[in-house]
DNA sequence: GTCGATTTTTGAAGCGTTTCAATAATCTAA
DNA sequence: TTAGATTATTGAAACGCTTCAAAAATCGAC
């Protein structure tokens, strides 16, 4: 016994006893009727409950007031900063976010940009998983504008808001490098590209410190605290002459899983042992047994920079240029990387 | 130079040398069109780019396939995974969700419900902030199925999944209690109705206990890390004769601020001055630096079953009875609150 | 009162789908 | 072959809204 069929226009117009184009002026246009018409309308609104069908509106208006937004963790505190930021931004002029999360699945990811496409967002925000600059390339010559997020996309294809990975890699292991540090370990899943950035970034600079100091790659197909600690279980059950002295964790929740395993019992100790660094910088970094250093992301800086562009490109299509803007990422030290 | 405007049905089925009606069966049903029929609008609809909107698909159909996910703190590591749950249920269904969050502001939440009213999501999922059980009653009256999650719905009203939050509350403070502990602090924004019943059952349990116990209102608006640091700095600068010798801190957020708090300069001894317990028992809890003990909330079964239980409610809209599925939250001890 | 100007209201057209009765094409069996 | 049954295709009619030219109502000045 669900509702019967809601109430449209039309009811609304005959209850009211007008025509149809009024309700749809009362709505749209109020100052273009008069105030009595407007009451005798709005009563009838509320008698009936009436809710502006959205597809309806859109099918002729041929817009939404949507933003369509894709990221890949939203488990990540990185990115629920990164959303709340993108939804105040757009809030702010009156566009709604609505938020998917593809868990680094691809698939998903792609459910959710063809879900945008067919519902004709406005717009879309998207934390590419892999390579999927050809959908986007699609979505765009329909007109559903994008832009990439955390991610660096080709100059003159679409915006991007990044920061820069690479900077951030290598300001990680120079820091690991300057307090004495040799064997750095690095954790993370280098088929997500952001991952592989901060791992050439890293890279560069322990080939720039010289011979004496090499990388040691730990793969962890998750990104997550429990991930981090089954790798960190891994690297303390190894006798204490193969370990690393130092980790860089591609993320702050494998690095909270990590100071979680080597803590246990104090199985390896922080940092005099290995010293740990971790990415993202997140509230609960300077939380943990041993506060965690880390690199910080201007998450918030992020996300209203995104929607500005996006709803630049939007509303001016004509004479927008894409962007390619790039954040620097900063490193803050806390005890787990202190000297020993 | 947007693209021009994208093409039709109509622009596919011309292409293809089709009527109108056959590429919409290749669309929807695809079992009663010739195979060669189907290659050819195949082929136009990938030289067009054709895209299905849908806008008119919905406006034709009167349903969708999207539910509407509204949570009032996506930073919450807890409501991540409860979101996380939900959207891989409900993809399972072949059913999407889009999460908005209200960032416990009423009018967003208000704003994202009447979204999802507008574009007839299917169902929605609400984890209310308030009270807006009107407004609930409104969507659900003209058939928009919903389903309230973590907090209990009036029976008969509409389906909700709860965690019971007087036992949380309850349980918690048994336990400090147990330890001996007898001033007991409680930390949280009580306009909050979790919130408040987590108090509830706090004063309960300290209630049955009799007089020597005692309860100590720490109101906090924020549920953040960083709020949870302020609060904790406030009861630090207290003389230790004042202060409570536990806290119940009514999330992990508060809970790893005042972990903070407490451990700047080793400003208060946890547990030994003060013993210390959160809620929801996120990932994070354990590698706090005193590992936090917790009340868990099965995040993953509660989205699941939301999904279930609005998804029955929307495909058999007929004999459907309202549930009132309620879980018990479990005790997690660690060392935050071990024996003095 | 009346006329022209101005403000409100009207209702038909069309947005891009799906649906469904009608028509056309193809197949089966005698 | 062909009638009859079956399978494919067609295209008009909604769905509920916004738009816009045209019509109606109201106003102001004489």
């Amino acid at each position: 016994m669900s509702a019967a069929s809601r109430p449209s226009i039309q009811d609304v117009a005959r209850l009211a006893g007008v025509s149809l184009g009024t309700v749809s002026n009362v709505l749209n246009k109020p100052e273009m009727v008069k105030p009595a018409t407007a009451d005798k309308v709005q009563r009838a609104i509320e008698q009936l409950g009436f809710v502006r069908n959205d597809a309806a509106r859109q099918l002729k208006a041929g817009k939404s007031m949507t933003l369509g937004m894709v990221v890949y963790d939203s488990g990540n505190p990185f990115f629920a900063e990164l959303t709340r930021a993108a939804e105040n931004a757009a809030a702010a002029r009156s566009y709604a976010v609505l938020v998917g999360n593809s868990n680094h699945k691809r698939d998903r990811e792609k459910q959710y940009l063809q879900l945008f496409d067919q519902q004709r967002a406005a717009g879309v925000l998207v934390s590419p998983t892999s390579d999927i600059y050809e959908q986007i390339e699609e979505l765009r010559t329909r007109g559903t504008q994008t832009v990439v997020l955390d991610r660096r996309a080709d100059v003159d294809r679409c915006c991007s808001v990044t920061v820069d990975d690479l900077a951030g890699g290598r300001i990680a292991v120079e820091h690991l490098l300057a307090q004495g540090r040799r064997r750095i370990g690095f954790v993370g899943n280098i088929a997500i590209q952001q991952v592989t950035d901060r791992l050439a970034g890293a890279m560069a600079a322990v080939n720039e410190f010289g011979q004496g100091a090499q990388l040691i790659l730990f793969e962890s197909e998750e990104m997550t605290v429990l991930a981090g600690r089954s790798v960190g279980q891994q690297i303390a059950a190894a006798g204490s002459d193969d370990r690393p002295d130092a980790i860089f964790a591609s993320n702050d929740l494998l690095a909270m899983g990590l100071v979680q395993a080597f803590s246990f019992n104090g199985a390896v100790a922080i940092p005099d042992e290995i010293a740990l660094i971790g990415y993202d910088d997140i509230d609960f970094a300077q939380s943990a047994v041993v506060p965690l250093s880390s690199i910080r992301q201007p998450a918030k800086l992020l996300g209203e920079t995104a929607v500005e562009l996006v709803l630049d490109e939007i509303q001016n299509p004509n004479n927008h240029t894409h962007q390619q803007i790039s954040f620097q990422p900063e490193l803050v030290i806390r005890a787990s990387s202190a000297v020993r």
